[in-house]
RNA sequence: GGACCCGUAGCAUAACUGGAUAAUGCACUUGACUACGAAUCAAGCGAUUACAGGUUCGAAUCCUGUCGGGUUCACCA
């Protein structure tokens, strides 16, 4: 079925074209929702054609508004506000569209066939040497998130995560447990393997710091004392024995990380994320060294005195970008280079995108040119999904300070929060351990996830860890009563022995209440593709919301549902909930929410 | 210093990307559970959209400048 929008468009131009001769381009023609402040279901904003119609606003909205009753059988009345021309549709347009969609439990989503648009995401992206933490949610959620929308877009996604498993921090954690830890694991301790890891990390830093103090102390300036620091130079020595095989660092390098792994798939678990594939560095450096080297010798890069190899991007109003060290190691930038390329190799991606944090915006506009510069067509369908940072109220994080906020201790707070809020309200009593365990899981994922997805990405965002995330309110607990409120009513109906609420002839006039909920319901479609264009998971996340505080209202404003006599008009309001409850569902998986049936 | 981003009620966020009287939640004040679940609903309070100019029929949104905050400009990742 053409969308409505769509068509009001086509005819305002025709309109526009028989009444005054012109042509106007689609995109001058603005059909927006009706504000609610207003009657009318779509507003056309008639000031671009002011210079057409040679008459006033009023005027001129007032003879495309009749043309448009004319023309259209589904629109029924209109009136006009300033410039504003607001169009009513029948109660009979808005009963057929529900009739059309009314089986469809996909509505809104477009198929993915063999012919889709190939999209790669990566988003994680985490370090080997710390656990994840809040800003890393923020990744995590909006990661699995877009891969949705793009999904429900009819683009076949393929999730990657892309892990950082070498370099000096690695290192770092290694040494410091070599020395510190006396050969104990994390089973022995009984500890998460990241937690474990980040610990050994942190003692590093903390003896590193001693000694630099010490050096200091005995007459040696600081920037000296950092590079002299007995832990540092041996944490470069087993950088260069990591790079050269060694295999007691890698064998340490390997059973460390593997303890890491655990840690973070039990995280990555618990916030129900997860990826088609995962990429090394370590796996992937070697072919960005090999790039580059080959481009230079092709002309396409240039060496400095020191032997480093840099690209010149002065002239695309960026910097000299040095690709790889003087003593040839590789950076950050040639593994990005080497796993864009591999990425490539492996999927033939349509697009690539990027879940990485607005902090390194920079770098991927960088590596976007050099790559195009090497030569890699493909390079123009990178792009960067950038996001904002997660600030506490009294600033940034930062892991050295240790104001940070823990992932997984986040969560299990989370948890504890909706039990005891539960506990409160007592309702549910009749539930085993277990069963209450997955409701409270849910509910308090569903909160989290919400309050950071709802905030539009590419914004910085504030958490206050004192204050505990709201369960009331717009929030995603509010969202999922409202979605197990739906399922008891449609039980009861069913106790009831009401069947086939699918089947009425509902004659009655719409209420103002129901012409919003299909209104809205209406909407989801177009929802789905703008978050899919502005790459936004708020836009989710804003729709959801106003869609269940509707629904509330409705409930409130209309008479017991279960007791109204009229069977028809019973029926067609059942049915109105049971597909609100759907594209609460829906859009709820969206942003990867979980609905409990009962809370 | 150069580049980029941001500044909206006490707080946290919206505003269909240039459209109507700037919306919602939290907090605060009221009212509604012997009618389908009150994690709900209804009502009230609260804004010169950082500031000053400009463009436009129309500006929170675009342009210029000022002030404030952030990020980045590493042979760190």
């Amino acid at each position: 079925m053409q969308r409505i929008n769509k068509i009001l468009t086509e005819q305002v131009q025709n309109i526009i074209k028989e009444l005054y001769g012109a042509d106007v381009p689609e995109n001058q023609v603005q059909v927006n929702k009706t504000r609610k402040e207003f009657n009318g279901d779509f507003t056309i904003v008639v000031f671009p054609f002011l210079r057409f119609s040679k008459k006033s606003p009023e005027i001129t909205a007032q003879e495309i508004g009749d043309a448009l009753v004319k023309n259209m059988q589904d629109v029924e009345a209109y009136n006009v506000i300033k410039g504003f021309l607001n169009i009513s549709l029948s109660d009979d347009y808005w009963k057929n569209f529900f009739n059309g969609i009314i089986g469809n439990d996909n509505y809104g989503f477009k198929e993915i066939t063999e012919n889709s648009n190939k999209i790669v995401i990566e988003y994680s992206s985490p370090n080997t040497n710390k656990p994840l933490h809040l800003g890393h949610i923020r990744n995590n959620l909006l990661g699995w998130s877009e891969a949705k929308i793009m999904e429900a877009n009819g683009n076949k996604v393929i999730k990657v995560n892309l892990v950082n498993d070498r370099g000096i921090h690695i290192c770092k954690s290694m040494l410091a447990w070599k020395e510190l830890a006396g050969g104990k694991t994390p089973d022995d301790v009984k500890m998460k393997g990241d937690h474990f890891v980040g610990d050994y990390y942190v003692a590093f830093d903390k003896e590193y710091k001693k000694q630099i103090a010490e050096l200091v102390a005995n007459g040696m300036d600081e920037k000296e004392a950092k590079n002299e620091a007995l832990w540092m130079k041996n944490a470069r020595k087993m950088l260069q024995e990591w790079e050269s095989g060694k295999p007691e660092v890698r064998n340490l390098w390997e059973t460390m990380n593997n303890w890491v792994y655990a840690g973070f798939d039990e995280t990555y678990k618990k916030l129900g994320v997860s990826f088609d594939k995962v990429y090394h560095e370590s796996q992937t450096y070697l072919l960005g060294k090999d790039v580059i080297l080959k481009a230079l010798e092709d002309g396409k890069l240039q060496k400095r005195e020191d032997g480093s190899i840099i690209i010149d991007l002065t002239k695309d109003g960026l910097d000299e970008k040095v690709l790889l060290r003087a003593d040839g190691t590789a950076l950050y930038m040639t593994q990005d280079i080497g796993t864009a390329i591999l990425r490539y190799e492996d999927f033939n991606f349509n697009e690539s995108a990027y879940v990485v944090g607005n902090e390194q915006d920079y770098h991927f506009k960088v590596l976007k040119i050099v790559l195009e510069k090497l030569g890699y067509v493909w390079a123009k369908n990178i792009s960067h999904i950038s996001y904002g940072m997660v600030e506490l109220p009294d600033g940034k994080m930062k892991s050295r300070e240790g104001t940070v906020v823990d992932a997984d201790d986040l969560v299990d707070e989370m948890i504890k929060t909706a039990k005891q809020k539960s506990d409160e309200l007592g309702k549910l009593e009749s539930f085993s351990k277990e069963e209450k365990n997955e409701i409270f899981r849910k509910i308090a994922l569903g909160a989290l996830k919400y309050f950071i997805l709802k905030v539009d990405a590419k914004k910085n965002m504030t958490f206050n860890p004192e204050e505990s995330i709201d369960f009331n309110g717009n929030t995603g607990p509010f969202v999922q009563y409202t979605y197990v409120r739906i399922q008891s009513m449609l039980a009861k109906a069913k106790e009831l022995g009401i069947k086939n609420i699918h089947k009425y002839n509902n004659s009655e006039k719409l209420e103002q209440t129901e012409l919003s909920l299909l209104n809205l319901i209406y909407d989801f479609e177009d929802v789905i593709v703008e978050a899919g264009k502005r790459r936004n998971p708020s836009v989710i996340a804003n729709y959801v919301f106003d869609l269940a505080k509707e629904f509330n209202r409705f409930y409130h404003e209309i008479p017991p549902i279960l007791k109204e006599e009229n069977k028809d008009l019973m029926k067609f309001r059942l049915s109105l909930s049971e597909k609100t409850a759907i594209i609460i569902k829906n859009a709820l998986d969206l942003m990867g929410i979980e609905v409990p049936e009962r809370m």
